[in-house]
DNA sequence: GGCTCGCCGTCAGGATTCCGTAAGACGTGG
DNA sequence: CCACGTCTTACGGAATCCTGACGGCGAGCC
C-alpha cells in the first residue's frame, strides 16, 4: 500500500482530500505546515507528497526545494488559480503534476494515481492490460497495436487504458468525465471528441467502429475482441 | 437487489425518481424528511441512500453527518443549482456524488448504479437476467439470444430486462409506463409499439409470440422457457 | 522574448437514430 | 354483427451522435 503525505494548512481540504486517497486504497499521513511535513518526510518513507503552494511559515515551494536536495519522492502541487508564474516555478523546482484550486477530490485521486504508476508504485499490480493484439502499458505509458507503438496523448491514453480495462461494460460519458477525467461536472461533449480522436488511432476504419463502440443512448463500450 | 434510500421532501420528485430506481431494478424505500429518513435507516438495511440537501426539521447535511457517525454507507446529495457552497461542505461530510436540479432520471439512475459499482454492491455482478438462451446484462448493456447479440434500443431494452425479470407475471399497459418509462401518466399505445418492435428482435415468428405473449384484456407477460 | 506546434475543451452544423402518436386494419369475445 | 382490444404501419419531432473547426494554453525551440 503506497504512503501518501498530504501537506495543507486548510483542515477542511485536508479532510476531503485525506479520505478520498484513503477510499482510494492509500496510507496517508497529514501535515499542516512546512515544518511538520518536512519532519515526517524524515521519519517516514513516502511514495508521493500532495503539497500545498501557499502554506504558512516555511511555503510549498521552499519544502520542495529542500525535500529535493535528499530525496526524489513524486511531488503533486496544489496551487490556487491564477497563480500561473509559480505553477511555472513549481514544476521547475521538481514537481511531478499540479493542480489547480478548487479541484475535485476524485480528480486528484486519479492525478496520484496516475503519478505513482509512473513511478513504478502503482497501486494495482497489473498495470499492463491487454485485449487481442493491442497492448495498454500504464507504468511505460505506451500503447502497441499488433506491435506498432500508437502515439497516443494523455488524456487519449487514460481514456484507451480505461475502457480496454473495462471491457464488455458500457460507460455514460458522465461516468467517463468522473472515472477518467475526475470531472464531477463538465461537457459531455469532450468525452465525444476525444473518442473520436481516440477511434482515429486505434480503429482500421474509424467511421465503422469496431472495438471502441457506441451504445446508442448510453455511451460507448470497448468490444473484447 | 440493492436497496436505495431516497429522501425527499417533494412527493412529485420522490416518486418519479423511485419509479425510476425500480425500472433499473432496485429495492427502494421512501421518506419524505430527515427524521422517518434516520428512522428507516436505523431498521431497514440500505446500500445507497439519495439525500435531498434542502429539507424540512433536519436538513440533508445534518441527516448526513448523523449517519456518517453508524455507518458509511454511500450517500448521493440532490442539490440546487448555484449551492457551490454546501458543495464543498457536503463533501467534507462524506457524501460521494452530487446531482444538481434540475436532473434527468435517467442520469441519476446512472449514477446511483456507478456509485454501486465502485462500492462493489453494484449491479455489475448481479443484474445479469436470464431465461434459457436469453442472456440480458445490465452493465455491459448487451443481450444474447442463442449466444447471438441483439441489437436493441435503450427502450426495448430496459422492457426486456423488466419482463424477463418478472417472468411469468403479465403486466398491464399502464403497470409498464410506471415501472418502464417511469411515467404516471401517458398513451398507453407508446407500450404497444415497444412491444411490437421488441417481438420483431426477439421472437422467431414475431406474429405467432411465444415467449412475449400478450394476455387479453390486461396486458402482457414473458413465459419462461 | 518571440515563434511555432501539439493538445485540449468548446461549439455549431448536419446526419443519424429513436421515440411517441395517430390512424386504420385486424382479431377477439359477446 | 357489434364493441372493444390489439396489431401494424407510417410519420414528424426529438434526442443523440458525428464531424470539422476554432481559440486558448503550455511546451519546446530558436
Amino acid at each position: 500500500m503506497p504512503n501518501v503525505l498530504v501537506v495543507d494548512d486548510d483542515h477542511t481540504v485536508r479532510e476531503v482530500v485525506v479520505s478520498y486517497l484513503r477510499a482510494g486504497g492509500h496510507q496517508v499521513y497529514e501535515a499542516g505546515d512546512g515544518e511538520s511535513a518536512l519532519a515526517t518526510l524524515r521519519d517516514a518513507r513516502a511514495d508521493l507528497v500532495v503539497l500545498d503552494l501557499m502554506l504558512p511559515g516555511i511555503d510549498g515551494l521552499e519544502v520542495c526545494r529542500r525535500l529535493r536536495e535528499t530525496s526524489d519522492v513524486p511531488v503533486i502541487m496544489l496551487t490556487a488559480l491564477g497563480e500561473e508564474t509559480d505553477r511555472v516555478v513549481g514544476l521547475k523546482l521538481g514537481a511531478d503534476d499540479y493542480v489547480t484550486k478548487p479541484f475535485s477530490p476524485r480528480e486528484l485521486v486519479l492525478r496520484v494515481d496516475s503519478v505513482l504508476r509512473r513511478v513504478g508504485r502503482g497501486a494495482e499490480h497489473d498495470d499492463v492490460v491487454t485485449d487481442g493484439d493491442l497492448v495498454v502499458d500504464s507504468a511505460r505509458h505506451v500503447a502497441t497495436l499488433a506491435g506498432e507503438r500508437l502515439s497516443l496523448t494523455v488524456r487519449e491514453f487514460d481514456l484507451l487504458r480505461f475502457l480496454v480495462a473495462h471491457a464488455g461494460v458500457a460507460w455514460s460519458r458522465e461516468e467517463l468525465l468522473r472515472e477518467v477525467w475526475g470531472w464531477s461536472f463538465g461537457d459531455q461533449s469532450t468525452v465525444t471528441v476525444h473518442v473520436r480522436r481516440l477511434r482515429e488511432k486505434v480503429e482500421t476504419d474509424p467511421t465503422r467502429p469496431r472495438r471502441l463502440v457506441t451504445v446508442w443512448g448510453v455511451g460507448y463500450r470497448w468490444e473484447a475482441s
